[in-house]
DNA sequence: ACCTGAACACCGTTCAAGT
DNA sequence: ACCTGAACACCGTTCAAGT
């Protein structure tokens, strides 16, 4: 409960809240019943006071989620800093890459967020660097490093948001279960003509309960593959 | 004007719609003044009837979307079947990818609806397809293959809708041009300390007043090059 | 088969007023 | 400096009723 309450002396309550339980209970709704679960006015009787008192800490709904992006980065990048690094520099990409891979599959709308405003996210800023360093080690340009590190973001945020899409809601009810429904789509593929659909013919069993993780892994690895290479290490 | 108007007797009009019709408008919105500006009241006045005869055509925002997203590929789908297929497959990735990009950056809401839906999106999948085409030349497993084309697809997609991102108002009045506004963000970067932030201080020269397709390009070249590597090609 | 008006249950945001 | 209640101008979606 990091709210706590004043008592006027009539014995009227007014709420008194912070940054940071504002930030902490939009956080907790969001982690609850996902972003449409965060409204203001549930958040308010989430923090015991009235909707308008956000506004004092947050001008709009995108810069609260701005911010409470950046609120849970600051833990992901305490993940990160107990990394040790090692000898080859792509290693500590790959690294730090899963860690942030890894929040953002359980917060998928982390994804929309991140770097959107390093004004107020100086967390998410602090992860840009530390996600930068390795490449410093390489054998690089600027040009190079600044596009490597772009890349590397690209790929780790598009596939957990596109890998942490919310199933609907059948599956989530447990009434379906994700195999089930996997195997939903793909049984429409396998109908389709094999000479018009070469290539998903080809790959329907592969997509067919196949593994987030794999998947994001092999992006991954691609890319870093192409910059060890123009590195030449 | 994609619309009719029934007369009945009493002279009274009866507006009357198709799927053709609503997606047609509802692109125009989207064009016009961006995602926020598509609502059923708006796209209901546009083809001059009520907002609830649009429930007959889609069952929900989602799904007018979704189908709205597959409308528009349609034509992406076109450009793509110009495309004369090279020597190289790698060559045909690219190009494929190049075209799929140009279409999600000038609209980048396509973005969070491409493939989501293959049920509704029949020009989606067969786009899917022809991507996936080019690495059946390849020397590659099926597994290969299909982690190859879900991470160009995931380059493609998010490189597309970050960089397509609306910058803020003042930029697209015109108040603030775009490099004015990149070299806002950069001035703050400048003031960081250099010993704590090297690598933010290696690339915001890059950074200020660099290209959206450059950094593309290099995103998509080293997840091709890490590709290649793997078909021994 | 397809369209309508009106209602329902919400939203984010603002503002004058309070403490 | 910070919080409040009430209002404003919207949303997506539903439904009984019309043609």
């Amino acid at each position: 409960m990091p709210r706590h309450q004043d008592r006027a002396a009539g014995g009227r309550r007014r709420a008194s809240h912070s940054m940071e339980s504002v930030l902490t209970e939009a956080v907790v709704l969001l982690d609850e019943a996902g972003p449409s679960a965060l409204t203001f006015r549930a958040l308010a009787q989430r923090l015991g006071g009235g909707v308008a008192s956000i506004y004092w800490y947050v001008a709009s709904k995108d810069e609260l989620l701005d911010r409470a992006t950046d609120h849970v980065i600051g833990g992901v990048l305490a993940d990160i800093d107990a990394i040790e690094p090692g000898d080859d520099p792509i290693d500590d990409l790959r690294a730090i890459s899963l860690a942030l891979f890894d929040a953002i599959l359980v917060r998928p709308w982390l994804g929309n967020y991140f770097m959107r405003n390093t004004d107020v996210q100086g967390n998410c800023l602090r992860l840009y660097e530390k996600l930068g360093q390795p490449t410093l080690r390489l054998k690089l340009t600027a040009r190079q490093r600044f596009h490597a590190v772009s890349a590397i973001s690209t790929v780790v945020v598009g596939s957990a948001v596109d890998l942490g899409q919310e199933p609907p809601a059948e599956v989530l009810d447990g009434a379906v279960g994700r195999d089930e429904f996997l195997s939903r789509f793909t049984a429409t593929w396998r109908e389709l003509d094999r000479d018009a659909y070469p290539f998903v013919h080809e790959i329907v069993d592969e997509f067919d309960g196949h593994d987030d993780i794999d998947q994001f892994r092999a992006a991954l690895d691609l890319t870093l593959a192409g910059i060890r290479l123009q590195a030449g290490a």
